[in-house]
DNA sequence: GAAGGTAAAATTGTCGACAATTTCAGGAAT
DNA sequence: ATTCCTGAAATTGTCGACAATTTTACCTTC
């Protein structure tokens, strides 16, 4: 499997993913207060690492902050969420677009053979494929696309903010193997160089998985 | 004209601010280091001031950071324009799309009294336009997507860098008077609540301009 | 002369303390 | 009882100093 390779070299930057992981995963609530002081004893930092950490949340829209008042962790909404699928519709669609042109025929390969071995497992009625599998899948066309500006824009600002969204709205549900049909195609797609039906493939599958999320949304 | 309203609170954000225009505005230079012991006695505040704005200039990719080594200006590449401007088109699209089904009767009386002002000074032969009247143009197509995320990426993470492309790279050029009549084109559509037409006029627009861009960019 | 190693210098990362601002609590006036 | 003011407490913003890391310069070795 792909390695996101995020490797902390500072103390900042540790914080920083930690940080990032407990807010994501909800060990820190939406909506919540940051208390530079508090976090400062909790990851036995200095508050200067833990600002640093916070300033680059903001950058990653979990949290908000105003001058001389503080830091609070973003709240989920529909409207948001929603907000959040308009974007990601438009920039993976035309992640995928790029990926049919510039994808090398090895890493077109490569994703053949992911394809393939998320079909062993969905075959085998593992549930694997839902968390990881798509994560991954996503993340070699988002690198596919070689534009840095676009897989910043996904990698940093947005991916972890739905996974918050899925996390703590409890959407560990299926739709595994609609969704790997989905993904045989839009790589069909990118092996046949087809730029404008890998974005209509690629857009109408995050459509999908965003109905799916609203629809469960009404709880 | 619309006010972009950034009023710098603390010290970090004031210097922000200032960073951001010396390095957008060439003042300093394309690829140069960032040293923090220099600007922090340039800009007359402490080394942890100074790190703040280095840190937020970086999510504008205006700068680049490698950790224990320093900050970089980045340098400007025509491959890095092109990417830049496939970003922009897609997102821009979008905003055009969105802003034809959001926008408030009154923004949009707003918007065509905006471009009745630019048509004036365009009839007579003044230069203005080009420049604030079109960043004001989009500006506000933009907030009347009302989507957070679009507005927060284009506004704060590609404007200034395309700014600084046009700026660095000598273009304060013509297509004043046929980017009036695309301008006119895509308020008529967002006007008759046509969001394809008015994502597809979006497009095409910011498309000719980056073709135009980088033709002077043989020079 | 080139390659590699070592110590000094320079630069970034981290820390604790102080200053500035906001928030909270209590009391006075209407 | 409500509003406004005042001062204390708490929180964020800024600073200078020290630690860790990288870069540079110089020396040794082949």
């Amino acid at each position: 499997m792909t390695q996101f390779n995020e490797n902390p070299i500072t103390a900042a930057d540790k914080t920083f993913f930690q940080l990032r992981s407990d807010i994501v995963e909800g060990q820190i609530k939406a909506g919540s207060k940051l208390s530079e002081a508090e976090l400062s004893t909790n990851y036995q930092v200095s508050r200067a690492v833990v600002r640093e950490a916070i300033n680059r949340l903001e950058n990653c829209h979990l949290v908000e902050r105003k001058a001389n008042v503080g830091a609070r962790v973003v709240s989920l909404t529909p409207e948001g969420l929603a907000e959040l699928y308009q974007v990601r519709e438009s920039l993976e669609g035309m992640a995928a677009r790029l990926a049919a042109t510039n994808m090398t025929d090895e890493e077109i390969n490569d994703l053949n053979e992911l394809l393939n071995s998320h079909f062993q497992t969905v075959k085998s009625g593992e549930t694997y494929y839902q968390e990881a599998g798509d994560v991954d899948f996503h993340y070699r066309i988002l690198l596919g696309s070689k534009n840095k500006h676009l897989i910043s824009v996904l990698f940093e600002g947005i991916y972890h903010l739905i996974r918050m969204y899925r996390v703590q709205l409890g959407m560990a549900g299926p739709r595994v193997t609609t969704a790997f049909d989905e993904h045989r195609h839009i790589v069909q797609a990118i092996s046949n160089r087809d730029p404008e039906l890998a974005e209509i493939l690629m857009r109408r599958h995050i459509s999908y998985t965003q109905k799916n999320l609203a629809a469960k949304l009404i709880d």
